[in-house]
DNA sequence: AGATATCCCGGTACTACTATCGGATCCATG
DNA sequence: CATGGATCCGATAGTAGTACCGGGATATCT
């Protein structure tokens, strides 16, 4: 094996990133804010879906700059969700 | 086009980016820290040496909290160099 | 010298991310 | 119904990240 596919705890963690984003961006409009972060709408679109489970640090971090989220909090929302899900699973 | 290759700009991130953490790191084995951060050592080693620009935001995320590093701070300090450099070249 | 531990490196494999294109839906407006 | 803005979706293309393998360099201890 060279690269693992994406666990479902990957994927769930990547809709989770996303609704997080998503709910910050509130009215503002994927374009505008992609165009701030200097990517592309469809990316931004795929991250905000959860399509995208494990997007590119600076990415997420140009995003999370324009809608001034906290790059500890999104991820502590996130992990702390996903280690919630693990004790509830196992 | 449809990935656009890595940018210079990108490059010196991923070298900053991957000081700061090795700085951060300090005495601890390079082992250790990706065990615990649950990625590969091969990979933690890849980062540090600057090797892989833009890893995923999970996994910068894991060795940041294995190492006690903000995430904020190690993203201002990757973007502050950024825009120094940019100043000081255009 | 032999054994151990840590780190470094090239090669390789293959999934995942980023981005463009074309088309679709929904909603408000005229 | 026609127009425009915003979002959503599938298909497509190509670079990049993650991981395993084999080998090598350095330092410490016996």
């Amino acid at each position: 094996m060279v690269r693992l596919p994406l666990t479902p705890a990957e994927v769930e963690r990547g809709r989770r990133l996303g609704a997080l984003l998503r709910r910050a961006r509130g009215d503002r409009s994927m374009l505008q804010t992609a165009l701030a972060a200097r990517i592309s709408p469809e990316t931004l679109r795929k991250i905000e879906s959860g399509r995208v489970a494990t997007p590119a640090f600076t990415t997420v971090a140009a995003v999370a700059a324009v809608l001034d989220v906290s790059l500890d909090t999104l991820w502590a929302e996130v992990d702390r969700n996903d280690a919630q899900d693990a004790a509830a699973t196992g």
